[in-house]
RNA sequence: GUGUUUGUAGCUCAGUUGGAUAGAGCAACGGCCUUCUAAGCCGUGGGUCGGGGGUUCGAAUCCCUCCAAGCACGCCA
């Protein structure tokens, strides 16, 4: 269906074509000053120039054709020449209506759907995932299901780290540790053990002692580097390990993302790629782009026009192992033919920005995608204590997604069971979806592109722009729909009336904005403005509420009027918090 | 060093892509519950939008410059 503005768009540009000026200057948005109008043109300021005329008379002349559609309550032109609009009570209450037979809340479909890959996640096996791979899955997540929404084509690729350094790390430190096992004897023909050597904790724990100490050991760093590349070669035993590490690591991290209610599509590996790089490096070879220097084989992707040098590409090392840059361009061209994609977005610590700027240009001038193909590059920021500086846990360490979820949740349970009589029962679960509103919301209600201060207590707080905030608005909804529904009342087919107060317009006005918010939000991939928005929206209905009384209003027609905005306010809500990846609970 | 991002109220953040008097929340203070969840609502105080220059009817927003902080800069991922 139109949106609103568009149809406001359209008059504003007759109304400018009626009065003699060009129509492309009837540009409408909502006020920026609500006291004075709801809507505004600020066209006439500049056709003033293009015509050389007085802004105030062309305004004058334009709202006068304006006032009259009867779409408008109100027009009026004022000092220098804005042009101040409020809509028709009755238009409003029509449109609300139509709003509601809409399955997508007046958001339009995507006229070309796409394809689009999502790279969010990137955890690596063997490793948990920690604090630092929230905000990816959290941005990511948020990302597919605007795309979905809005009738996109979208795949959520987890892209697992599997194939580089630090396996060779892990087969290095496990050799060290039980050096009769089966895996490292070269002359071992198999069969390998079916049961994995080795529990999810102690391959937690055998990572970071093995990364901590190729930090400091140059002999033993050179040990995982020569696995790393052993693996990539295929040696049996190797990769009979490589098995193992991946059924222990891989069930333990769906099990985590299912807690964070992410889910990916896919679960491909750095690995998967590996088939994929001979050949491309040699077309990469045969067509020019890749040469040798220093002794590693690289592509330049330098441009004319950088500010700064951009390095080349290294496609294989002097030891002609493959690495990071490898494995993604190799990925491109898997994702390129299983799902010829039209963008293939990442999104990824911004630090890595200069490693995707490479990665694209090289993938590019080799002609790896077509020329209409994006890539595009979603990059967040880090994630802070409340002391500015990265999170960590209160012993220096860093925080294990799960226990952050686990201490959130706490957090949470101890605050619903202080407040609420709600059962004992209840109360678990529902601290768990609050819990993961808290965590969400406090991530996506800032630009993703920004660093910031992850505040436990903020974020669990009820009060404020918070996600519990949000849920107890939805959750107070539904409570008066289910109580009205109880009494035998009815929401189908019920007619909106216009507003009956200003607080009611205030609120309507507000839910009409839906659909032009949730199509910028997935364009400028901002997950953080579906928030700003929905926090303005339930602020607006708890106003509503405040100076309403719903269930005990006398006429039937305006209480049944009521509870059809409150179920419309509601699905926006519910579907707004869906896009944001959590859910409400019934009570709270 | 080069490049890049950021700088808005005491704190945490918005700012509809150049519009009117820069907004929220938290914190502080003061009101509102025999009535649909007070986990709420209403109000008060709080600002040189890092500094300076420029572009124009009009700048937190665009350009220049300086200051401060973060991050990245060839075989890690």
């Amino acid at each position: 269906m139109k949106k609103l503005i568009e149809e406001m768009n359209q008059r504003a540009a007759q109304a400018f074509e009626r009065a003699g000026y060009d129509p492309s200057y009837g540009k409408t948005a909502v006020s920026n000053r609500p006291d004075l109008c709801e809507y505004q043109c600020n066209g006439a300021m500049a056709a003033a120039k293009a015509y050389k005329k007085a802004p105030i008379q062309i305004a004058e002349a334009v709202a006068a054709e304006l006032a009259k559609e009867d779409m408008f309550e109100e027009v009026s032109a004022v000092k220098p020449g804005f042009i101040n609009i409020k809509l028709d009570r009755e238009y409003l209450s029509r449109y609300l209506m139509a709003m509601g037979e809409d399955s997508r809340l007046s958001a339009s479909p995507a006229e070309t759907p796409k394809t689009i890959i999502i790279d969010y996640g990137g955890p690596n096996v063997a490793k948990p995932l920690h604090v630092g791979h929230l905000r990816s899955a959290i941005i990511g997540e948020s990302i597919k299901r605007m795309g979905r929404f809005l009738g996109h084509k979208v795949i959520g690729d987890v892209h697992l780290g599997d194939w580089g350094l630090q396996m060779g790390l892990i087969i290095t430190e496990l050799q060290e540790r039980k050096p009769e096992l089966p895996y490292f004897d070269g002359s071992f023909t198999g069969p390998y053990p079916e049961e994995a050597p080795f529990t999810i904790s102690e391959l937690e724990e055998i990572y970071p002692a093995a990364s901590a100490r190729s930090k400091e050991d140059e002999e033993y760093r050179n040990r995982a580097l020569e696995a790393t590349h052993q693996l990539q070669e295929g040696r049996p035993g190797y990769m009979a390990l490589w098995n193992h590490i991946m059924e222990v690591s891989v069930s333990d991290l769906k099990k985590n993302y299912q807690k964070l209610d992410v889910e990916f599509d896919l679960w491909k590996k750095e690995s998967d790629a590996q088939p994929y790089i001979p050949d491309m490096v040699e077309k990469m070879k045969k067509e020019g782009y890749a040469y040798e220097d220093q002794g590693a084989l690289i592509v330049d992707v330098s441009q004319e026009t950088d500010t700064k040098e951009v390095p080349p590409c290294i496609l294989l090392k002097s030891d002609g192992a493959s690495l990071y840059t490898t494995t993604d361009l190799a990925t491109i061209v898997e994702r390129v033919k299983l799902f010829d994609p039209d963008e293939i977005l990442y999104v990824v610590d911004k630090r890595q920005e200069m490693h995707f700027v490479q990665v694209f240009r090289c993938a590019r001038k080799t002609g790896l995608v077509k020329p209409e193909t994006k890539l595009s590059f979603l990059g967040f920021g880090t994630m802070n204590g409340k002391d500015g500086k990265p999170f960590k846990t209160r012993e220096g360490g860093v925080m294990r997604l799960e226990r952050l979820i686990s201490e959130i949740n706490g957090e949470m349970y101890k605050k619903i069971v202080e407040n609420r009589s709600v059962k004992d029962t209840d109360a678990e679960k529902t601290a768990e979806i609050v819990g993961l509103s808290a965590i969400k919301y406090g991530d996506l209600s800032n630009q993703a592109s920004k660093d910031y201060v992850f505040d436990v207590d903020r974020f669990t707080s009820f009060e404020g722009n918070t996600g519990p905030y949000i849920l107890y608005t939805i959750v107070r909804i539904k409570s008066i729909l289910n109580r009205y529904l109880e009494e035998g009342g009815a929401l189908e087919g019920s007619v909106i009336l216009p507003a009956a107060s200003e607080g009611e317009k205030t609120l309507m006005l507000a839910a009409v904005r839906f659909g032009t918010m949730i199509e910028n939000a997935f364009e400028e991939k901002a997950p953080h403005k579906i928030c700003s928005y929905i926090y303005e929206l339930a602020n607006e209905f708890n106003r509503f509420y405040h100076e309403t009384k719903i269930l005990t209003e006398e006429d039937p027609r305006q209480k049944a009027s009521w509870l059809a905005l409150l179920e419309l306010v509601r699905r926006i809500l519910e579907t707004s918090i869906d896009l944001l990846g959590f859910s409400a609970p019934e009570r709270m």
